[in-house]
DNA sequence: GTCTATATGTTGATAGAC
DNA sequence: GTCTATCAACATATAGAC
């Protein structure tokens, strides 16, 4: 079963580095974020790196990716089509509470979420991509809870969704500029005057969460 | 009263140069905003603009904050501590509807906010403080709100506050990136959820808004 | 597969002529 | 007050040795 051949082996180590880049990235964070900084902080030259991602950019939204996937398998996959609300606010505290433990990311984040707004850049559609497909399942899941009468009839479903992603975008810049905001406290009390039943149990654990909406 | 000597003139000449540029990278856009490009916007070599700015991040700041003062003027302050939360939510769906057509000035705040997240960048201060001050008419006006029964109880007003500054804030990245979304309908949306009273007058000469939240 | 060295471009800022 | 010319610093990407 042991593959062979370069293939397979540069498609672990691009794995391996993506781990590391993560790592360092998040905890570290990064300002104007150079390839040459990441490949210091993997222990490889620049030239060396990029010999596993052709571009810049191509390497950011990798890492990107290898974020969604790795929040996805600790935190469930918040954009399920068929979870329930109370699934979909549960996972996505869950991840929001982990993003305030992770600055480098949510600079990354937010710097390439500007950048990439440009139609030209590599990253556009991604970023389009996983923005549709999280509201999707949002919505889906809001729809349903407004048939069972427990989420408010005055919001479509789909600003639901928008308004759900778009707090979460503006507030990670806010918590950039002030690291004291309590992000899924504001996100919580939002869910709670929203659709009431759905935090219910998502913040059950979280008692701290709600001890400063903001400072 | 013709002022004399370089003083005057030089901050007329400021003044100046600060309209056009405003008028111009509201117009055209401005991806990547360098000191070059708006230069060569407003007429003027690079060293000529810096001669009134002293540096990149002065220049930049110096244009959001007049465009701050201009909005202002044309839809009343509604930063105001004393307004009530309909004069506030008539004002800011203003300026959000008016956001749509300077989609330059929308990509530069991106940018700065992002930048100015760095505590050292020169443009922090101004970005917390804006922050701060627009958060705190909001908050008043809703508490006042809220005490008259027409806001949802559900919600701090700090909380309500923050989360119309990260909606707009989080549309506006998302908007860059899918220009056909309805920002001010969203909002009128969550306005109408959160706070009833206050969309009625706000949004009735916007009869188009609503059209589609999303798309 | 990884390195060193480098090509090539851009940036913001400054010096000095006019 | 505005220009041209130039600066150093830094970026990404590539070429070629090993």
């Amino acid at each position: 079963m042991a593959q062979r051949g370069s293939y397979a082996k540069g498609v672990a180590k691009r794995e391996e580095i993506l781990g590391r880049a993560l790592d360092v990235v998040a905890r570290e964070g990064l300002r104007g974020a150079s390839v040459k900084m990441i490949a210091d902080a993997v222990g490889l030259s620049q030239a060396g790196l990029l010999h596993y991602f052709d571009s810049k950019e191509e390497l950011f939204t990798a890492i990107l990716r290898k974020r969604d996937e790795l929040d996805a398998a600790a935190y469930g996959p918040f954009d399920d089509p068929h979870g329930s609300l109370d699934d979909i606010a549960d996972g996505f505290l869950h991840v929001v509470r982990h993003n305030a433990e992770v600055p480098g990311l949510v600079q990354l984040f937010a710097q390439l979420s500007v950048d990439a707004a440009d139609h030209t850049h590599p990253a556009h559609d991604w970023f389009l991509e996983r923005s549709r497909h999280m509201r999707e399942g949002t919505a889906a899941a809001f729809a349903a809870s407004q048939e069972r009468g427990a989420a408010t009839p005055a919001l479509s479903p789909e600003a639901f969704a928008r308004i759900l992603q778009a707090v979460s975008d503006g507030l990670q810049i806010q918590w950039m500029q002030e690291p004291d905001l309590d992000m899924a406290g504001v996100i919580s009390q939002l869910l709670a005057a929203l659709a009431p039943s759905s935090v219910d149990a998502a913040s059950s654990d979280a008692a701290s969460s709600d001890q400063a909406a903001s400072r």
